[in-house]
DNA sequence: GTCTCTAACCTTTTT
DNA sequence: GGTTAGAGAC
C-alpha cells in the first residue's frame, strides 16, 4: 500500500483507524497535517469512502487551502468534493442554505469585529447606557464569551446582584434584535445560529449527520464549547471523528478555547482510541530539548515526551540587548551574517527566516532596521488590507447592494462621497424605523413615501434610493467585480478619489485596484463551494472576505523575511527563528489574566514559538523598551530561566560606534559584484508574484539617498530620502525642473544615473 | 454639513 | 509614539 509507506508505524496506525472516535495528540513537528491528509486520501483510495462524505475542519482558510491541496495531489480527480472547511465558513454554508427557517434572509451579511462594535455601541447608545460606566469592549468581550459558550439571550442568566451582568443581559437581548433587524450576523452568530438550527430542526441536522460519515478536527485543543458541540452532533450517526491537536500548542483561551475539550474528549467518547506522535522531524536536539524542558513546567497538559533523530546542532543564541533598537539591529545583523552571500559555509537565505514577537507594536523597531538594512521582509497581520477605509467602504457598498437591510453598511455609505445628507437626517429615519421595527433603509423609503421630510433631504434621499436601486438591478447579470466598477463610477467614489490629487488618494485608488484583483481572481477561482440557488457571487465574495484571517494572507512572496507575531506562527516553520522581546510584561504578557492558567497559556505561547525553528534559535530581549513613548525597564523573561543553561550561548552586545553604516558599505559593494545579486540580468527575480506588478529590484533595493535618477515626466533630480519597502516604498526626490516630489518608488519609472 | 484639530486612548493574542 | 473619535471652527 503505497500511501502508507510515507509515514513512520505510529503515524500509519493515526491514518488506519478509520472507524469510531480517535483523538491523536499530535506533538509540535510529528507530522500531523501529513497523518491528515494521509487519513483522507486512505478514506477515498483504500476504504472506497466517497469523498463526499468526508468533511475536515480547520482553524484557518490558509490551512484549509492547503490540505486541499495536498489530498489532490495525493489521489487527483477523485479527491475533489471533500469538504474541508473552517468552522466559521462551514456554518456560513449551512446558513446561506437554511438561515430562512430562523427568521433570516439567505442574504445575510456577516459583521466583523469593527462593525460589530459599531453596532454594539449603537445599541447601548439607544438605551442610554454611558460608555464610560459600561466599557462597550468590557460588553462586547462578554457577549462574545457567552456566544462561544453556546449561550443565547434567552438562556442567559445574570447574577442578579451584579449589575455588570444584568446590563449586558439587557444589551445582548437588543444588540441581537438589532442584528435580526439589519439581516446581519456577528462571529459568533455563525456558530451559535447553526445550532439553534440543529435544536429547532432536527431533520435538517439529520441531513449532515447523515452526509458527515467521517469528520476530522485539525488543531483540536482551540476549539471553544460550541464548536465541539456542533461537531459532537453532526457526529452522532456515525461516530466516525477524529481529532488532532497538542494540548501543549492551546493558545487562544483568551478566545473561548477550551483545552479541556481535547484533555476530556476520552470521557466525552469512552471508545476513543488514543494515539500520541512524539517523534519530530523538524527541529534540532537542542531545539526541542529546550522546549520540552520549558513546557514541562505547565500543570494542566498531557504528559508526552517530543525526541528526534535529527542532529544535535548548534545551540541556542541569547542576546541581551540595551532597548528594542538595539535588539533589531541584533536581529539584522545575525540576519545578514546567515543569510549573506560573501560568508562561508551552508548559507540561508531571507525566505529561511522569521522573527517572532508577542504584540504587533514590536514589528515596528524591526521593520525600520530591516529598511535600513534593506533586508527584504514580509509582515503577517498588523494593518491589514480589508481594514483600510477605502476598501471597507466598497465592501460596505456590495453589502447594501447584497443585502439592503444592513443599516450599518448604509450609514457608512450614505454620505461617501458627501451628498449632503447628515447626521441630523439619518437620526430622524433611525428613530423612525426603529420604532416600526423594519430596516433602516426600509424606512428611508417609507419615508419618502409619506413625505415628511424637508424638500432638499428629501431630494438626495431619493437620488441615494434610486442609486441603490439601479445598483441593485445591475447587479444581476454581473461578476462582482464588474459590479464594483460600476458602483465605483455610479456612485462618483472614483471621481472623487480622482479629484482629490493628493497621495493619500493615490494609495486609496491603488488599494481599491488591488481589491479589483483580488475578486478577478475569486472568479476565476471559481472554487466557491456552492451553496444553493440564493447565492450569488457577491455573497459568496463577501463571505470569503469575512472570514479571512491574517495568515490566510501570507503566503511566500518571493525572498522575504517574515515577521509575525507568536500567534500567527503556529503551524509554520522555518530554519532560522528569532523571538523577540523575552520580558517579563511582554512574554510572559502583563495584560494576561492572573490564573495559572493564563500564565501556562503564554508558555506554551513561548513554546509554539520554539518549536517553528528548524536549525537554529535566536532570543533576544531589551533592558528597556519604550512604551507608548516612555521608556522602562524589564526584568529577562521568567521563562528564559526555563530553558537549560546549558543550551545557551550569550550572545555579546557590540560597540555602538562599530555601526551598521561601516558593515553596510562592505555589503552593498559586494551587491553590485556578485552574481547571483545581478539581478538585473532577469536570471532570478528574488521578489517574484507581488500582486502580480513585479518591481524592478534595483529600484527596489539600490535606491538610496543621495543618487541621481531620471524621471520621465519630472527629469532628472537627486533622492532625498527612501522610505518604505516594496510596493508601499517611496522616496522623495529633488528635481531640478519641478522641485521636490514624494513618489512611489514602484510606479515611477525611475532610471538610475550615478 | 464639512473640515480640521485636539485629546484620549492605547497594545495582547483573532475566528 | 501613533491612531482615532469627538468637539469646535468655517
Amino acid at each position: 500500500m503505497s500511501l502508507l509507506n510515507d509515514l513512520n508505524p505510529v503515524q500509519q496506525r493515526a491514518v488506519l483507524e478509520t472507524e469510531g472516535p480517535l483523538l491523536v495528540f499530535a506533538g509540535a513537528g510529528s507530522g500531523k497535517t501529513r497523518v491528515l491528509t494521509y487519513r483522507i486520501a486512505y478514506l477515498i483510495q483504500e476504504k472506497r469512502v466517497p469523498a463526499s462524505c468526508i468533511f475536515a475542519v480547520t482553524f484557518t482558510n490558509k490551512a484549509a487551502d492547503e490540505m486541499r491541496e495536498r489530498v489532490e495531489r495525493l489521489l487527483g480527480a477523485s479527491a475533489r468534493g471533500v469538504w474541508i472547511s473552517t468552522f466559521h465558513s462551514a456554518c456560513a454554508r449551512i446558513l446561506r442554505q437554511h438561515i430562512d427557517r430562523l427568521g433570516f434572509q439567505r442574504n445575510f451579511v456577516i459583521y466583523d469585529e469593527q462593525d460589530q462594535e459599531r453596532h454594539l455601541k449603537a445599541v447601548m447608545r439607544e438605551l442610554d447606557l454611558d460608555p464610560r460606566i459600561f466599557h462597550p469592549r468590557a460588553v462586547q468581550s462578554k457577549i462574545d464569551q457567552l456566544k462561544n459558550e453556546g449561550v443565547t439571550p434567552e438562556e442567559y442568566l445574570p447574577d442578579p446582584y451584579n449589575i455588570f451582568q444584568k446590563r449586558v443581559a439587557l444589551i445582548y437581548e437588543r444588540y441581537q434584535e438589532e442584528l435580526r433587524r439589519n439581516n446581519a450576523l456577528d462571529f459568533g452568530d455563525l456558530l451559535i445560529l447553526v445550532k439553534i438550527l440543529f435544536r429547532r430542526f432536527p431533520e435538517i441536522l439529520r441531513l449532515y449527520q447523515e452526509g458527515c460519515r467521517y469528520v476530522m478536527v485539525d488543531e483540536f485543543q482551540d476549539t471553544n464549547l460550541i464548536q465541539y458541540h456542533l461537531i459532537q452532533q453532526m457526529v452522532k450517526r456515525h461516530q466516525n471523528i477524529c481529532v488532532v491537536g497538542d494540548d501543549d500548542q492551546s493558545i487562544y483561551r483568551w478566545r473561548g478555547a477550551e483545552v479541556g475539550n481535547i484533555l476530556n474528549f476520552e470521557n466525552d467518547f469512552p471508545r476513543a482510541k488514543v494515539i500520541t506522535l512524539e517523534q519530530n522531524y523538524r527541529s534540532t536536539q537542542n531545539i526541542l530539548r529546550a522546549a520540552n524542558h520549558m513546557v514541562c513546567r505547565n500543570r494542566s497538559r498531557k504528559e508526552k515526551v517530543l525526541w528526534t533523530e535529527n542532529r544535535k546542532g548548534e545551540p541556542i543564541t541569547l542576546y541581551a540587548a540595551e532597548d528594542e533598537a538595539d535588539e533589531a539591529r541584533f536581529v539584522v545583523r545575525k540576519i545578514i551574517e546567515q543569510c549573506q552571500p560573501s560568508s562561508r559555509g551552508a548559507k540561508r537565505t531571507y525566505r529561511d527566516v522569521a522573527v517572532f514577537y508577542r504584540i504587533n507594536a514590536q514589528s515596528r523597531a524591526i521593520e525600520e532596521e530591516m529598511i535600513k538594512n534593506q533586508i527584504p521582509y514580509t509582515i503577517v497581520g498588523g494593518l491589514k488590507f480589508y481594514e483600510r477605509k477605502e476598501i471597507k467602504d466598497v465592501l460596505a457598498y456590495l453589502k447594501l447592494i447584497a443585502n439592503p437591510s444592513d443599516g450599518l453598511s448604509l450609514k457608512r455609505v450614505i454620505n461617501v462621497p458627501p451628498r449632503g445628507i447628515g447626521e441630523k437626517t439619518i437620526e430622524k429615519i433611525e428613530a423612525f424605523s426603529r420604532e416600526r421595527a423594519i430596516p433602516l433603509y426600509e424606512g428611508m423609503k417609507q419615508a419618502l413615501k409619506e413625505d415628511w421630510l424637508s424638500h432638499g433631504v428629501r431630494e438626495k434621499l431619493e437620488e441615494f434610493v434610486h442609486l441603490v436601486e439601479g445598483l441593485r438591478e445591475e447587479r444581476k447579470g454581473l461578476s462582482v467585480s464588474q459590479l464594483t466598477l460600476t458602483l465605483l463610477a455610479k456612485t462618483g467614489y472614483l471621481d472623487r478619489l480622482k479629484g482629490e490629487g493628493t497621495e493619500q488618494a493615490l494609495t486609496r485608488m491603488e488599494n481599491i485596484d488591488e481589491l479589483i484583483n483580488v475578486m478577478t481572481e475569486f472568479e476565476r477561482g471559481g472554487e466557491v463551494e456552492k451553496t444553493g440557488p440564493q447565492e450569488s457571487s457577491v455573497e459568496a465574495f463577501l463571505d470569503k472576505v469575512s472570514l479571512v484571517t491574517d495568515i490566510d494572507l501570507y503566503e511566500d512572496k518571493g525572498n522575504r523575511v517574515s515577521l509575525m507575531t507568536l500567534h500567527c506562527a503556529k503551524g509554520l516553520e522555518f530554519p532560522l527563528v528569532f523571538i523577540v522581546g523575552m520580558e517579563e510584561g511582554l512574554l510572559p504578557h502583563y495584560r494576561r489574566g492572573d490564573e495559572i492558567e493564563d500564565l501556562e497559556e503564554e508558555r506554551r505561547l513561548c513554546y509554539v514559538g520554539i518549536t517553528r525553528a528548524k536549525e537554529r534559535l535566536f532570543l533576544s530581549r531589551a533592558e528597556t523598551r519604550s512604551t507608548f513613548g516612555v521608556g522602562r525597564a524589564n526584568l529577562p523573561s521568567r521563562f528564559l530561566d526555563e530553558l537549560p543553561p546549558e543550551l545557551i550561548q550569550l550572545e555579546e552586545r557590540q560597540e555602538e560606534t562599530e555601526s551598521l553604516f561601516s558593515q553596510r558599505g562592505e555589503w552593498s559593494d559586494h551587491f553590485q559584484q556578485s552574481e547571483e545579486f545581478r539581478w538585473s540580468s532577469a536570471a532570478e527575480d528574488p521578489f517574484p508574484g507581488d500582486g502580480g506588478r513585479v518591481l524592478s529590484p534595483e529600484e527596489f533595493i539600490s535606491l538610496r539617498t543621495g543618487m541621481r535618477v531620471r524621471h520621465p515626466k519630472f527629469g532628472e533630480g537627486r533622492v532625498l530620502s527612501v522610505e518604505g519597502m516594496d510596493k508601499e516604498q517611496k522616496a522623495t526626490i529633488l528635481f531640478g525642473a519641478v522641485g521636490r516630489k514624494r513618489l512611489k518608488v514602484c510606479y515611477a519609472n525611475l532610471e538610475i544615473l550615478e
